[in-house]
DNA sequence: GCAGAGAAACCGACCGGCCGGTCGGTCCTG
DNA sequence: CAGGACCGACCGGCCGGTCGGTTTCTCTGC
């Protein structure tokens, strides 16, 4: 359709475009939304305030798009991981060590998901709850389905799937805020104890599905 | 020291940066710290803009202030409904009780607290930090003492202090965001199961305690 | 194979709103 | 009448977004 060489405009401006993006994810990881200008932008992608205009409507138009397809990654990620295992209790264990995994070996993958939307003001409360209903609803999903199975009591789990969330979530906020860097990684065999246990799941059982995931 | 008409100036002063304190409290809850004009505090508490940096130094330092005495008072409650109990189990499901029963009945601080901190933009990162530093490092003591006591196997207290402010943050988050509004406490019952399990509080363990509190 | 029309892609100077903070001045109160 | 308390017009920086213009490519017709 195009000989190897040629261009057509549209690919290059595809390149750019996502040029754009990369530069604009650095730059919100680093310093944040608000404090995150255009110009800066533009310069980091090694193209102009114009330019980034012409690519996208709004600053705002650019942050959603970087953590929406950010948060599709992630999700996707932990989709494939969990494909691996049937018992929905081993799911949720492997979902969690997935996140933790990912965040560990990109921080600013973390970053732009759970601190950026600081700083975003309110505006973006609506993204970052759609966010969070995101996520603890992929983990109601698997606890709902241990209740099915009767792996697990039954139990409200809309609020566990929360819970759960919003206990990952702050061990990935401190550590991300850990001054002297810690290991994300060595949060995980508490961590999960904590949310296996939380749901009823007992500590032999627990010990036992460490044993079968472990090989990775 | 005073008759009881007379106004010392300095009395109708401190009235006053009450008066802005209030309305800072009021409007940041309402708007968020960044969609917060100086102009709109000073309206709302009948001063003026001069009036407010006669009494505070920049807008940081009025929601500083505001952050610390919220936290303050909140921690108060807490050690104050805490002192009841003597076993430390009950001290935390008791204190978990208390932040719930008291963001039900006092939205506004809530919001102060857990979402405004939201478009504060990263200089707040600290502060935010510290608040849920504080908060956790309260539940960790907690556990601790339930470890020494005896009462529940050892085990990494301060991850589990994390997770469990985690899980708090993000119930208390939802319920600020969702649209028809729902019970706060509702989700308590769950919760404080979810809690109390996953440091390893036996299911009859669970029940004596609830059996116990309830007459509050 | 090339002129050149036209559109897409891109540039960057500029605008304008917003708002934190200042400062000279006024008003009380003791 | 001194000085603490307060006022509000004003300044200035910042930055998102615009817009007229330029460059770069594609496509047509010859």
């Amino acid at each position: 359709m195009s000989h190897e060489k040629t261009r057509e405009p549209q690919e290059r401006a595809v390149e750019r475009r996502e040029r754009i993006l990369d530069a604009a994810f650095t730059t919100f990881a680093e310093n944040g939304y608000r404090e995150t200008a255009i110009d800066a932008i533009a310069q980091r992608s090694s193209t102009s305030k114009g330019g980034v205009y012409f690519h996208f409507a709004t600053k705002e138009a650019i942050f959603r798009e970087l953590m929406r397809t950010t948060a599709d990654k992630l999700v996707e990620k932990v989709e494939r991981s969990v494909a691996a295992e049937s018992d929905p209790i081993a799911q949720a264990d492997i979902a969690i060590r997935t996140v933790l995994e990912t965040f560990a070996g990109h921080r600013r993958m973390a970053r732009l998901l759970f601190v950026d939307a600081f700083g975003a003001g309110r505006i973006f409360h609506a993204q970052v709850a759609e966010l969070h209903v995101r996520f603890s609803a992929l983990i109601t999903g698997y606890l709902d389905r241990a209740v099915v199975d009767g792996t697990i009591d039954p139990l409200d789990t809309r609020i566990a799937g929360e819970a759960w969330f919003g206990a990952l979530n702050e061990i990935v906020d401190r550590w991300l805020m850990a001054d002297p860097p810690t290991q994300l990684l060595d949060a995980y065999p508490t961590l999960r104890t904590l949310l296996l246990r939380s749901v009823g799941v007992a500590d032999a059982r627990i010990r036992e599905i460490a044993a079968t995931l472990r090989p990775r």
